[in-house]
DNA sequence: CTAAGGACCTGTCGGC
DNA sequence: TGCCGACAGGTCCTTA
């Protein structure tokens, strides 16, 4: 479910509410996901300050450090209302909110870790540019792929290099660019790099416009359901005529992940 | 160092 | 209807 613009849009719905409230509880029910819970005690009684993002992670800020959380693949916040079900992993309860913010994650491959303050977290040290960052320029995202030769949509997808890319916004953007994702990465010159940024800036920026891609069941706090699946042009559309040309999309597997691309608007 | 592949989990869908 | 394999939006680790 979630790619960066889901987590964006988390974060805007949650900035109004949860600042300047104290955490009280935090109810793990198991633990751990893909890792152990963290102890949750240095938190407990402190007021949040703000609600943050980094890559895809949420990121929610206390005197005393900083909640990293991630969704993983399958992962969810909702407020809970009524009894926690298999796949709901936490509760957090926040002072003067009724219903306590719930975790489900029913693969399990989210997370959630402590930063204590002042420190520097693994997960965050790793990480590339954002891709969103005005800062980021077009020649500072082309020196990203120099001297790679994996394929760009790879590439891509790596957090080490650029964050927040996922498999249905590389899809999107590479097709929007013209780009065969085979390509090798450092091969593309300037002109083609600088074009691919602007797409990935557009596909996330329409993504979070939308609330969200999710193609299937994703939903904000409030329940509102994404939109984004209404755009996509070439994520999932496996044999279906490409929007440009007509001819049918090719789909083959880059990293174990599904690319679907047209063989003929994309070179 | 880069690159490639598997591992981690459960749910869902399509084919037989 | 039931079973079985393939696949799913993301990291992280091991191996070469």
């Amino acid at each position: 479910m979630p790619e960066l613009p889901e987590i964006e849009t988390l974060r805007r719905t949650l900035e109004p509410q949860i600042p300047g409230r104290r955490l009280l509880a935090a109810t793990p029910r198991r633990p751990d996901l893909r890792l152990p819970f963290p102890d949750f005690s240095p938190l407990l009684g402190q007021v949040v300050r703000s609600v943050d993002r980094r890559s895809k992670y949420l990121l929610l800020v206390f005197d005393a450090g900083t909640l990293l959380i991630h969704l993983g693949m399958s992962g969810s916040l909702s407020w809970a209302s009524g009894q926690p079900g298999k796949h709901d992993h936490l509760d957090l309860v926040f002072e003067g909110l009724p219903q306590p913010l719930r975790l489900r994650d029913p693969r399990r491959f989210g997370s959630v870790q402590f930063q204590p303050v002042g420190t520097h977290h693994p997960s965050l040290a790793k990480l590339g540019p954002e891709p969103l960052d005005p800062a980021l320029t077009a020649r500072a995202f082309r020196a990203l792929f120099s001297d790679r030769n994996t394929p760009i949509k790879i590439a891509l997808m790596d957090p080490s290099v650029v964050v927040g890319v996922g498999n249905i916004y590389a899809t999107e953007a590479l097709f929007r660019a013209k780009i065969d994702p085979r390509l090798a990465a450092g091969s593309l010159s300037l002109a083609r790099t600088t074009r691919l940024l602007g797409h990935v800036q557009d596909v996330l920026s329409e993504g979070i416009a939308l609330g969200g891609s999710t193609l299937r069941d994703f939903h904000g706090l409030e329940g509102q359901v994404g939109t984004f699946s209404s755009t996509v042009q070439a994520y999932g559309r496996a044999g279906q005529p490409c929007v440009a040309c007509s001819r049918p999309l090719t789909i083959i597997r880059q990293g174990g992940r599904a690319t679907v691309f047209c063989a003929h608007c994309q070179r």
